[in-house]
DNA sequence: GAGATGACGGGCT
DNA sequence: AAGCCCGCCATCT
């Protein structure tokens, strides 16, 4: 149950990220208490289902790119995504994180 | 229970 | 500036 209750938590803090912001991996780590668990959260996201309910795509790397997975388009449908919520990608792929990345609070 | 994996991050070459 | 390597964390095999 502790495995489905860390999945919860990161879905949590994922679900407090306004329509046309973004938050980094480490920054949902942080907000865990886990300071070095970006991996981690990657994880969590990795299994989240789309059902769920959960703006997933919300999510970026510290450069504020999308990582790219191992099968599926769904890097492509996040951008899609963001974009559809006014998110503006630079000509490297990336957000400017100065001006999207959404302050989000300890869980 | 031990070793390998991956939607990451930071540091070094 | 770009790329490579190592470290962290929770989960999977």
């Amino acid at each position: 149950m502790d495995e489905l209750n860390y999945y919860e938590r990161v879905y949590g803090i994922v679900a407090t990220v306004p329509v046309g912001r973004v938050v980094t991996y480490g920054q949902v780590a942080r907000a865990l208490g886990v300071n070095r668990g970006a991996r981690a959260v990657g994880y969590a996201l990795r299994a989240l289902s789309d059902a769920d309910g959960v703006p997933w795509w919300r999510v970026v790397n510290a450069r504020g790119g999308i990582s790219p997975r191992g099968e599926g388009h769904g890097a492509e449908i996040q951008r899609e995504m963001l974009e559809g919520e006014g998110v503006e990608f630079g000509l490297a792929g990336t957000v400017d994180l100065r001006r999207y990345r959404a302050e989000i609070a300890a869980r």
